[in-house]
DNA sequence: CCGACCTGTCACATGGTTGTAACATTGCGT
DNA sequence: ACGCAATGTTACAACCATGTGACAGGTCGG
């Protein structure tokens, strides 16, 4: 996070690939990490904390998917950028990458500038902001380094859902967003699922909450929601 | 629930297809235009001023990928968002397609429901929303990026009619409208309500902002009413 | 394989909003 | 002052947006 380049890790058990690749986002500023297997992958995770994973689909062990699965699931890495990559002929794998939290999906060969252009547009969706502080409203405390929420201390225990809406809107306080702008910033661009969906989250959030904090999301009948500290 | 009046330009040497797309967006509450190729378009673009366009990747004559680049090289049209529609296996065009200019791309054959999806994810990226001034007069502001309004700072609880009526009002100070040019302005053009409806509305405003701001809405006998700061 | 969890969707409950009508009041011309 | 028309005011039933609880499918860990 130190300069303006980004780095990106890449996995694929074919050295040859790798370097192909790692020439190519180099030229374009990227900083570049290689492993051949998932440990290793993890390993370089843990350390160097990449901004960004190129996985291969097939590797040797642990596969790409589940590898995909693991990091999605562990709260530290869940936010961490993946894109998918596979061999022609496997197209039918896509929904199935994509389900596994993939942001996106390459199908080999590729060209380098392909690649950079999938990958810029990855990084830019889903960088919408670096907060590391926490963020206190209330005795309502976000810790995005730690991935928690506390009320007064207390934790707070609510799903990854109802966290990224919760971080949304601390971070965009006093406006109002309709359901269709929180699928898209929430739940992100390209899924599909029902306005109402949205409807459940806020209610399971204002539930966790608590009372005393109830009031921070009001509804705006006929709009959507807003996270205000003001009275309503 | 969205009544959003968007107009789309649908680009496509299959009528079958522009008719099915056409079918799906109307659904959804968009209007539709259709065209078969790129002279067509382009004048429907001139004529109509469209939203948005979804073009098809493979059209006789000017292809889409020219059209598309054609489009964001003039400047009245550059901010024109673009869909880029392509048929299966064609997928290696994808980064070309979208260093034209377009903003999303969506391969053949898709569900209306992912059309749908997608559009409204690129109409809501590409416009320019916040942008909005608060309006202010008096100790009455009108925020609509918050969509709310205060009246010295206290909230001021109004329906969504009442609000879409004020909001008119702030922004058209000083002159007299009917009833009928506020049926057309504030319910949109095509309800049939009463007149009296209006009175009704203008009554629960006049409520809601208090005896502060009574006087700045104000009635004109035999017309309709007018908004103004100035006493009458 | 099971059980705990999370998610998206539904059906139903609830409460706010809306348009309309009925009645009260005001303004204006005579 | 009177009558008429325009507007103010209130009440209300239908409608619609949202709140709420339950459920099925899916994932993950044991």
């Amino acid at each position: 996070m130190s300069k303006s380049g980004k780095t990106v890790l890449i996995v694929d058990d074919e050295a040859p690939i790798r370097e192909m690749i790692a020439v190519a986002l180099e030229m374009a500023g990227y900083e570049c990490l290689e492993a051949a297997n998932a440990q290793d992958a993890h390993s370089h995770v843990v350390d160097h904390k990449p901004d960004m994973i190129l996985l291969d689909w097939m590797l040797p062990g642990t596969s790409g998917v589940e590898f995909a699965r693991r990091l999605k699931r562990e709260e530290l890495t869940a936010e961490l950028p993946i894109i998918m990559l596979t061999a022609k002929g496997e197209e039918d794998n896509k929904v199935q990458g994509l389900e596994a939290g993939a942001d996106d999906y390459i199908t080999k060969p590729f060209s380098p500038r392909e690649l950079v252009a999938r990958l810029k547009a990855v990084l830019r969706r889903t960088t919408p902001q670096g907060i590391e502080e926490p963020i206190e409203v209330g005795g309502l405390v976000l810790d995005p380094v730690c991935h928690r929420v506390t009320s007064f201390d207390v934790p707070v225990d609510i799903g990854p859902t109802e966290y990224r809406l919760l971080q949304f809107f601390m971070t965009h306080q006093e406006r109002a967003y309709s359901r269709a702008q929180l699928l898209d910033q929430v739940w992100g661009g390209n899924v599909y699922v029902e306005e109402r969906t949205v409807d459940v989250h806020i209610r399971r959030l204002r539930k966790a909450l608590g009372q005393a904090h109830e009031h921070l999301i009001q509804t705006v009948r006929g709009t959507g929601y807003r996270f205000s500290t003001k009275a309503s």
